[in-house]
DNA sequence: ACTGGCTCTCAGGAACCGCTCAGCGAATCA
DNA sequence: TGATTCGCTGAGCGGTTCCTGAGAGCCAGT
């Protein structure tokens, strides 16, 4: 794990969406205070001195820019990761990643924000720590997006990537398909859980077939693991 | 890296364009202190003595060449990089260079300023540290601006230098368009990543077609990456 | 003024992806 | 064993993403 208790702030003004990252953070791993205005966040930052701010950019009192400005004025340099709307122009996003700052626009999945900050993480704190997660003759590199199976590289779309790195994380642990829907869908998304099954099927297609026995395994009524051989 | 913590001095007037600056140079890995006007800027030298001083040459009170002048006669010789508006006349700008110095207009694109501050300490500071860069059968130095694909010279655009420098400098891994957006171009850009796509495609012609396997790989849905083969 | 190179925009088309659905098979239960 | 539920997967639609050619506007050099 990437600095399990790096001190993270989290700034959304709607309390869903704060409990929603506040939970998944912690259980994540990372030490998490979260608050629901900008004037909060300054003095919150101030206080406490986060190793990353979790920044939306629509906040009630002073924009996320404006925070961001005020915040590195007075000297603080630790990483900030954006939730902007998706239908915000580019170009207010524009000039926002400085340095080690990124973005992720909103609806999000929550694998994907934990992924962004841990991918973050990695770089400003000189971890020694690789970006490349294995189970089993699986391996995922975080930053070249490479996976290969017994040696051999496969290609994954978008989706079927960020499902296998769910997995992957989460090995020899069964996984609910709403579970899954959760973590690696958008929280917006209404569909229904069949698409999970689809999404198996898919990377079973890539996997299981080039490996000796099946990796990812059915726990009917449950729902999928990935395992890996003979922990 | 070339000098990891050289002492920088950023003196500029407007608290964003300042801020911007001290961010991404720290983050870059130089040691920053900034300040907003010209008087500041002389005492700060005087204390601090950098090794390079980002110097603004609109300034609130004293011009960016009062204050060189008034540094040089008191015997400071460490370089200067000054930021000038585009519109500035030649001769006022011919006169700038002299000695180890550079300039920058404005708007600049971050990556460029990194570039351009590198490229003075390596000649400063006795610096045994090359100025070409490889990935692959890729090679370019940042110095003559040479670029050559399997031992055959090719000419860039200084656009599509730039994007290759900085895809080159993260070779082997994914950037977003966005991310690409931000360092490569000037700050204050305000099109679409639409751009970044159209210049792909030019360097993919000039590269990709006189290589082997192709170096530019589209990660759809995350972005590109410059792979180097056999990492 | 003319020319050529460069940046940037735009639009057509192609490839790809996400998602749904339905039919089949497998597991489960009475 | 038969009925029912659950899971698997092929087919396909609609939308998105990406690529590239064409061209307008701009600037520099001649």
């Amino acid at each position: 794990m990437t600095e399990p208790s790096a001190k993270i702030l989290v700034v959304d003004d709607e309390p869903h969406i704060r409990d929603l990252l506040t939970t998944s953070l912690r259980f994540a791993g990372f030490d998490v205070r979260a608050v629901g205005a900008g004037a909060a966040a300054i003095s919150a930052v101030l206080e406490d001195e986060p190793d990353l701010i979790l920044l939306d950019v629509m906040l009630p009192d002073i924009s996320g820019f404006g925070v961001t400005k005020r915040l590195r004025a007075s000297g603080f340099t630790s990483p900030i990761l954006f939730l902007t709307a998706k239908d915000d122009t580019e170009d207010k996003i524009t000039g926002l990643t400085v340095g080690g700052d990124d973005y992720v626009t909103k609806p999000f999945s929550l694998d994907e924000i934990i992924a962004r900050i841990k991918a973050i993480l990695r770089r400003t704190m000189a971890e020694t720590d690789d970006a490349t997660i294995h189970v089993g003759e699986l391996s995922m590199n975080q930053d070249t997006h490479e996976v290969s199976v017994a040696g051999e590289d496969i290609e994954l779309s978008p989706t079927e990537f960020k499902l296998l790195r769910y997995l992957m994380l989460n090995a020899n642990r069964v996984l609910s398909k709403s579970q899954i829907l959760d973590h690696v869908w958008e929280y917006d998304f209404n569909g229904d859980v069949g698409i999970v099954e689809s999404y198996i099927s898919y990377l079973r297609r890539k996997i299981d077939d080039r490996v000796s026995e099946p990796m990812i395994v059915t726990k009917r009524g449950f729902g999928y693991m990935l395992k890996s051989p003979k922990a």
